[in-house]
DNA sequence: CTGCATCCGTGGCGATACTG
DNA sequence: CAGTATCGCCACGGATGCAG
């Protein structure tokens, strides 16, 4: 019997939701913004080595997403102040879930690579 | 007040998960492993669109990271069987974690996009 | 059958300079 | 303060050909 393919890509849903959350700063954005609103400015002073055309770039990103909202206020000088929509909150406990996992495994992960390495070396 | 970094890729666990199953084919290499062992012709049927490149490539990387399973039987022809490590069965519940959040909520961020990219237009 | 080697285009990301 | 604009690097990934 041979089998026609039937995992793809464009099914395959939680790929997609990597797609959303997979960038290198997106994660570290969302957790800046679990305890509720934060300004731009206090974003690029909490995370550590960011630019700003990285925090503008994924925060637009997020914001098409519609798991970030945008408050501008504009006066001079202009304030915007970010938060999670319920949307980007309901990502919560999958960050939390991913945390978990981490926390109880990255070791073991850590462990398989260096001997990994050291047996193909 | 906080005026220092206190949000660093390194110390964020959480995007070290993300490192390992954010590859474009690893989310479908590990959904095909998942009832067990299966041959490197069987997923190459199975994936659509993937390359033999990018599934040795991706197999690689996951054996590396202790998750998956690699047994090699010498043989003319050769056979490779693929399966999943206790490490990475213990992923499982963070994917389907992941596609129980995209099956309640991609829609809504579809939607978000196509408003968000129609306002912008 | 199960890979590895190579070329190459695209896009993510960083650094820097400029603006309302 | 909160962005935009531009340049350049490099890793990811696709296509193709070769090998054990």
């Amino acid at each position: 019997m041979r089998s026609k393919p039937d995992i793809s890509l464009e099914a395959c849903t939680y790929s997609h939701v990597l797609e959303i959350i997979s960038n290198k700063w997106t994660a570290l954005a969302i957790y800046a913004m679990e305890d509720g609103e934060i300004r731009y400015g206090e974003m690029m002073r909490r995370i550590e080595g960011i630019s700003q055309k990285m925090l503008t770039q994924t925060l637009k990103r997020l914001e098409r997403d519609g798991i970030v909202n945008r408050k501008l206020t504009p006066a001079v000088p202009p304030t915007t102040e970010y938060s999670l929509t319920p949307l980007g909150e309901s990502l919560l406990p999958l960050m939390t879930a991913l945390k978990v996992w981490a926390d109880q495994h990255l070791d073991t992960v850590k462990q398989a690579r260096s001997s990994y390495d050291s047996l193909k070396s």
